[in-house]
Formats: structure tokens, sequence, C-alpha cells
DNA sequence: AATTTCCCCAACCGCGAAGTT
DNA sequence: TAACTTCGCGGTTGGGGAAAT
């Protein structure tokens, strides 16, 4: 039969460790090592069950835990990360070095979900969507000077946007893919590219639209539990990512990359960032927001000087956005830059005009 | 200065996989 | 092979500090 039951709760302290626990943790691991968390505790002469040690031991007392602010490259290669794999923080902590699950899951939780849902990003699913985007504050900046547009009305007085505004701008993602087909901006466009691609769609990957890619992952294994929306993430196994070269190397630029040979195991997950675009360092050429599906065949472009340049290669689908992500200098301004700063740049990132021809009082 | 609200994060809980008998 | 434990993971909670009122 099996073994008894690790620990008897009855007794047992729990809450908060004191420093004298955590130093008779500490010595008696450095002198034993951690073999069995059941009987640890009472040999070391703690009554804690071992659960408890063991995550004090994991998460906290480990010495090769690096404590602190995350810098932006980990920030990053977190996002990178999670829309590979998901929730799953024990894999991603595996490749960052110093960094324990759940610090990774709380950062993410208190700092970097709120920080994607600000820019219209589902943190589930990496990909935009309308109805979490805070437009008032978008829009504001970036409609500067469309002064036809009356803003404030568009948006309404907050961020909770009415179905008609949201099939507005819906409609116009639509019709900056189907730029030949101007006439269609309003109603005949597609509803499943419309309104209910919304809710079809809006969890669908970035890496959905890298059929085309040079080469592609066999033998993903289909992803269903991410969230309860449609998703066919081609999800690499884990021990594909622990196995695989951490990242790509350099591109210069999206045709260089779209001529190299991706890691074979990660085609399905890697999409390239230009190399003067990057997550957080504010760039002025950086004034496009573009549904992540429209990344290869969309004429949404930005205003900037590099029309290949694609909103999903950057944010939403990240992982080759930061070939190096835990050195590089290449992708993003190392240092220190403030919240507000982040949101700021998130802002600047999330600008889009909308076209003269879209007369937004018929929407309202 | 006092109170309330917000936010962070260490720790707990419950579950499933792996291991043991 | 079944029954059971241990381990590890992801989700959640709540205490406490910070910020706002």
């Amino acid at each position: 039969m099996g073994r008894s039951p690790c620990c008897d709760k009855n007794g047992l302290k729990r809450g908060p460790w004191t420093q004298e626990e955590d130093h008779k943790l500490i010595d008696y691991i450095q002198r034993h090592g951690y073999g069995n968390w059941r009987t640890l505790p009472k040999n070391a002469g703690l009554e804690r069950c071992g659960k408890s040690c063991r995550l004090r031991w994991t998460n906290y007392l480990r010495p090769d835990i690096k404590r602190g602010k995350f810098s932006f490259d980990e920030e990053e290669t977190i996002i990178q990360l999670h829309s590979v794999l998901g929730n799953k923080w024990s894999a991603i902590a595996a490749r960052l070095p110093g960094r324990t699950d759940n610090e990774i899951k709380n950062y993410w939780n208190t700092h970097i979900r709120k920080r994607l849902l600000r820019m219209g990003i589902d943190p589930v699913t990496h990909s935009p969507r309308l109805d979490l985007l805070d437009l008032s504050s978008i829009l504001s900046s970036s409609l500067y000077n469309h002064s036809r547009t009356n803003i404030p009305r568009l948006l309404g007085v907050n961020s909770s946007l009415n179905p008609e505004l949201l099939k507005l701008a819906t409609s116009f993602m639509s019709s900056q893919r189907e730029n030949q087909n101007r006439e269609l901006l309003v109603g005949n466009v597609d509803e499943n590219q419309l309104c209910s691609s919304h809710v079809q769609n809006q969890y669908q990957p970035l890496m959905q639209s890298n059929h085309d890619l040079p080469t592609q992952v066999q033998g993903f294994p289909t992803c269903t539990s991410l969230n309860s929306g449609p998703c066919s993430i081609p999800f690499p196994s884990e021990a594909q990512l622990v196995n695989m070269d951490p990242f790509p190397s350099n591109f210069s630029d999206l045709n260089e990359w779209q001529g190299s040979a991706l890691p074979s195991n990660l085609t399905g997950v890697y999409v390239p960032l230009p190399p003067n675009y990057d997550y957080y360092g504010p760039d002025e050429h950086h004034q496009t927001v573009l549904d992540p599906s429209l990344s290869e065949t969309s004429n949404f472009q930005s205003n900037n000087s590099n029309p290949s340049f694609s909103f999903a290669a950057s944010v939403l689908s990240t992982p080759s956005s930061s070939p190096t992500p835990l050195n590089s200098s290449s992708t993003y301004i190392n240092g220190s830059c403030t919240e507000d700063e982040k949101d700021s740049y998130c802002s600047n990132l999330l600008k889009f005009e909308i076209p003269d021809i879209l007369d937004v009082n018929d929407f309202m």
C-alpha cells in the first residue's frame, strides 16, 4: 500500500514564516538537502507541513532566487512565453533564471495583465479585443488631428463600448483589410470578419496567420485549454520549449526574417520584430494598431516607414520580438521606465487613424 | 490625523500526475 | 493493477502596507 499521509495538519503552524523558521529550514537543507518534504519539517524541527516547507524554500529561501523588480527583458520574456505557453508558470519560470513560478504568476496578474488589458489586448490570448480597449484614452490622442471626428461622442463617456461603436471599430478594421472595396465599409462586410469575429475569433492566436511561414511545426498538440474560446494554437510541448534554443537570432528586418529559416520547433510561434520596433521603448514611429489577423494581408498600414510592420509581430505574440530576451539591447530601451512610461508607450502603440471616409455620425 | 480603499504578494488550497507499495 | 502518498502546479485568498479621501 501507499505511504502514510504526509502530515497531520492539526497542530501544524500556518501563515507567515518567522526568521527562526527560515533559518531552521535553510540550515537543514544546506546540511541534508531537500529530498523528502514529508519528513523534512520534523527532522528540521519545524512545525510545518512539508508542503509549506517546500513552498517556502522554492519561492523564497532558495539561494538562487533573484528578488526585486522585473527588468524589461524579463517582462518581455514573460509575455513572449505566456503567448506560447499560457499559464504554464513553472515552464515560464524555468526560462527565467532566478524567478519563481509564483513570482511570475503574481507579476503577471498584478502588472502585465493589467497593462495588456489597458491596451485592449486579451491577456489570455494575446489578441486584441476592442471591448477591452480603453479607446477613450487611446483615440483621444491618436485622433488629435482628425477634428472632424467627435471622439467624445464616438466613445461615450468611458470605455464601455456600445455595440454600434464596436461594430464601427470592427468595420474599420475590416475596411483596412478590404481596402480595395471601400464601399463595403459599413454594411456589406462579411459578418464573420466583423462583429462575429469579435466573438468567435478574438481568441485567434497570432500564429494562425503564420500559415505561410517558412516552415511549420509538425505535431504540435492543439490547444483547447487556455480559455473557453476556440483555440487552435499549435502549442509546442514543454519539452520542445525546454530544448529549444531560447530565441532565434536577430533579424535585421522582416524580409530577412521571412527568408530565414526559423528554428523548426518554434516556427509556429515566433513572429519577427522589426529592429526599430520595441515593446517598451517609446518610438515616435509607432503609430499603429492592427488586428493581428491582418498582419500579413492587411493594407492597414502604419504611418511609419515600415509598412510591413505588424502590431501582432510586436506585442501580441511576441516570442521573437526579443531574440535574446534576457540580455538583448537591440529591441528595446534598457534602463528604468516608470509604469506610466510603459503605459504611455502602449498607448502610442495603439494609435491608429480613422479615415475620412468613415463618417462616424452614421453609426451613432 | 483618521479612515477607507486599493494593491501587492506570500501563502494556502485543491487537483492531477507521478511514484510507491 | 489498485490503492495510496508525494510532489508540483495553477488558482485563489487575505494580511498588510501604500495611496487616496
